[in-house]
DNA sequence: CGTTCCGGTTGATCTGCGTCAAGGCCGGAA
DNA sequence: TTCCGGCCTTGACGCAGATCAACCGGAACG
């Protein structure tokens, strides 16, 4: 029983901050027509939970903003972060009952919802939704498999850079850069979270931070601001292939 | 550069044992007609490699007998299965010009490939391989979530014995059972690319089943043949929540 | 036949990370 | 101002699993 803040504001997709995005991306006007008849805004504040595991699922929603996160419970009371939802990212699978993991805001988050039958609906009708539905699930699918080959065979300094790494990049693909090579950016996630995102406990995730500092791959302002002074440097503690491609 | 016995044999997807389970599960007689025109059968042995990471793929794939697995690689060698590809799973991600793993057949393998261009264009033009590869994928990522888990969180006993038990449920909706609760089968893969799969290493896989087999959790007969004498037992072991259905 | 190879087992030892515990920093409430 | 509670850091220690190494059994092959 997820407890939240409702909250009804009217914004119209046009002015959507994640319109080329979300799932909503491949859309002409008359099908986003379609789509304002059955969404509306929600808003949950740093902490809350959205979604529990096991609740039967109504609706289904994009991040509009702020950063949620999936995790996963094992009976021993072990945590497991399973996926990251960043704006215009979906949560929800046509076609479930229930959710199969727990839904939480790390920030103050905003979802845009559609109610699920409609959607449904709307999905075996229209096919641009299902479309890009098919390509967003093919990009998870790919970060999963990478998170698997992290948890599986990394150390915890190369998982910290791995995904010190990560969250540079995708702000880099927002802000613009300081100098060629050079980052900053603020972590979203406390270190517990890091932790269970990383498959690792919070005090090696410190240990591991403060190495990375004390041997000059990044320097700390305060607990959550970071700089990366060589991104080249930190890609090297990841422990990927050089390269991976051009960046962003 | 993949070499591999090509084996032409005109089968018709009317007889085809993965008719109702693989993408073109949900295709009428006349979709299958168009897809026969784009199809064609490969055959691999045991060992040999599908597809390498970064190679142009020009075809996806059906599964159609025997197993294949995905893998990742890092620089420095250590290896992580992110897949295992059964009868009727999909290779290949339409909108992908490279591969993004190893593939590689652990046992005989056929597979039903399409040329991809063509499939592509059919995957626009009608909408039951589109939904289809839709739920399939996302089915892979709740597998993949749940490995995120094990690969996590999970001791090295509790992963042998999610494992085992995976491939015994898997046979057993298969096979039928010999009595309520007690299953036997055969391991497809060698005690190394269970190491793979589950994050370990090959010894630590071998010490562990030793343990399972000493505490009378499953039986051995030869490396390969596993009983189970009580399948409840070896669900206990795998330190997930007690019943996996309904809620507390 | 013996030889070699491959997959597997087992033992001895090492080590990275978890666990337990203490204490620091900071912001908000009283 | 002091006190409190989150969040984080650091140290000491133990252990699960990695590493290194020896050995086993069966299948392929001369």
């Amino acid at each position: 029983m997820a407890h939240h803040d409702l909250q009804m504001s009217a914004h119209d997709c046009g002015d959507c901050p994640i319109r080329h995005r979300a799932v909503c991306a491949r859309c002409e006007t008359d099908e986003l027509a379609r789509l304002e008849q059955m969404k509306y805004y929600r808003s949950y504040q740093a902490g809350q939970t959205v979604i529990w595991s096991g609740d039967r699922m109504d609706f289904v929603a994009s991040v509009v903003s702020g950063i949620a996160t999936l995790t996963q419970t094992m009976e021993d009371g072990k945590r497991q972060m399973v996926g990251l939802l960043l704006p215009s990212d979906f949560v929800g699978k046509p076609g479930r009952q229930v959710a199969a993991y727990d839904v939480t805001a790390t920030t103050d988050l905003v979802m845009c919802c559609f109610r699920k039958k409609p959607f449904e609906e709307m999905m075996s009708s229209t096919p641009h939704i299902a479309q890009r539905l098919l390509e967003m699930t093919l990009d998870e699918l790919d970060a999963a498999r990478e998170w698997m080959l992290l948890l599986g065979r990394k150390t915890a300094r190369e998982k910290i850079a791995s995904l010190l790494a990560i969250i540079a990049r995708r702000d880099a693909s927002l802000k613009l850069r300081t100098a060629k090579g050079s980052f900053a950016f603020d972590l979203p996630l406390t270190r517990e979270e890091m932790a269970d995102y990383l498959g690792l406990t919070l005090e090696t995730v410190s240990r591991q931070i403060s190495a990375l500092k004390k041997d000059g791959v990044i320097e700390l302002e305060g607990k959550r601001h970071i700089q990366v002074p060589n991104f080249d440097l930190l890609l090297e503690e990841t422990g990927d292939d050089s390269d991976g491609g051009f960046l962003i």
